[in-house]
DNA sequence: GTTAAAAAATGACTTGAATCATGTTTATAT
DNA sequence: ATATAAACATGATTCAAGTCATTTTTTAAC
């Protein structure tokens, strides 16, 4: 996948578009869309852009993975979302004026473009039923967050492990999951140690195989089971 | 404060209103703000509305203090948010067309307006600048979720505590706090015996002073210090 | 004012999960 | 192909925080 020629997908034949917040575009909008965005080629490891830093406009993810993150006190990593395909990267910021609260960085290469501030803004204000749509999503993600700060709070580690790995397939669909211990350990909220223990745990209770580094969730129910929620 | 008379504040003079996201409304704005919504008093341990329910409209919290919880597997009630006076609460459900995803009940006597979906999503669409508001407010609550994830799996109960008990600081102002010991445990995610243990360190270290169940912050440089972010 | 119930407090005990140390395997670059 | 670093894995140990049991205090009800 270092086909790097597929830089500039027009949004009319974009994939990701279809279910995407842009999806409902009629064709004078995404004409529109696709004049003002940009396209880029991310390798794996390249950030979007980092907390503390002022957005200029918001991502958009046609193709790959892309972990939303904070850092605690001493510099670790809490993922709080990985985007898949389709999915709008960095719109809370537009509204506030304040700085990214999260950074952003591609977990493997990657096909993102880029709307400016400003023409994403005069989308929101013009265009009644997208604005809806990213307001339905605001309030989806925050509901969402509510979830996962119970889940810390009351769940144990291998309790949050199995819900996130439920997370990961939904996000990966028929892909295997492709993360490093130390990514997922820092999605769950635990040490990389007792994550690779847990894993061990989980393929020889049968819940996945693991082939290296990429996970296969082969026991969806049991999972479901033991996340509890 | 059992003064059920002032049961119909006029939006023209509430004071709640003035720092809330109404506060910027013209006359004939509030005027109809006025007329559409109702008011209504709460008793302490009243509920609002509860997760799962469909929501019929927003709550502007004219007096008292409200929380907003989940709750988790066996029941236990994880606190998400603490409202003060001028907050809308559930205007986040009005969006996704989903029930609500959170319960909020009143902490002590309250007076609580009401303000029907229709009116409140008419607004939304007819005033651009409250709706930038609310789309400021949602943003700056999903920032402070992911910081609220990140303490969680970051942060030891005692940090969790300094955290928590600055943050209540600033909804409470210059009235102590007032929450039972469990409440507080929910917010901080910890059990209530060990919640009990450390409001005594912090007192015998000084931060602290305990007025039989209402809290006083004495040493607010010293919990930021404890609390580190 | 007395009583019942709810909330707060304390002690004893257990354990999940972090930390530290070290070894092994898998990628990546040259 | 080989070196070097990064990622993965495992064992030993420690400790923060949960659980359970019981007592004391506070609050609300009669």
């Amino acid at each position: 996948m270092s086909d790097k020629s597929f830089k500039h997908v027009s949004c009319h034949n974009c994939e990701a578009r279809k279910d995407s917040l842009f999806g409902s575009f009629c064709d004078n909008h995404v004409d529109e869309l696709n004049e003002q965005k940009s396209c880029a080629y991310y390798k794996k490891n390249q950030g979007l852009f980092l907390d503390g830093s002022f957005p200029r406009g918001v991502f958009c993810l046609n193709k790959g993975k892309v972990k939303i993150f904070t850092r605690g006190e001493e510099g670790k990593e809490q993922i709080i979302h990985i985007a898949g395909e389709g999915e709008i990267i960095g719109f809370r910021s537009m509204f506030s004026g304040d700085p990214y609260s999260v950074s952003a960085t591609a977990l493997e290469e990657s096909n993102i473009c880029f709307i400016a501030k400003e023409d994403f803004l005069n989308m929101i204000d013009t265009n009644a039923s997208f604005r809806n749509g990213i307001m339905r999503e605001l309030s989806k993600e925050l509901a969402e967050r509510a979830v996962f700060i119970t889940n810390m709070a009351q769940k144990s580690v291998r309790e949050r492990l199995a819900c996130i790995l439920l997370i990961l397939k939904d996000i990966y669909k028929e892909e295997e999951i492709n993360l490093t211990r130390e990514d997922l350990a820092n999605y769950v909220g635990t040490a990389t140690e007792t994550l690779i223990r847990l894993l061990k745990d989980f393929k020889e209770e049968g819940f996945i195989e693991i082939h290296t580094r990429k996970l296969e969730i082969i026991n969806k129910d049991g999972l479901i089971r033991l996340a509890g929620n």
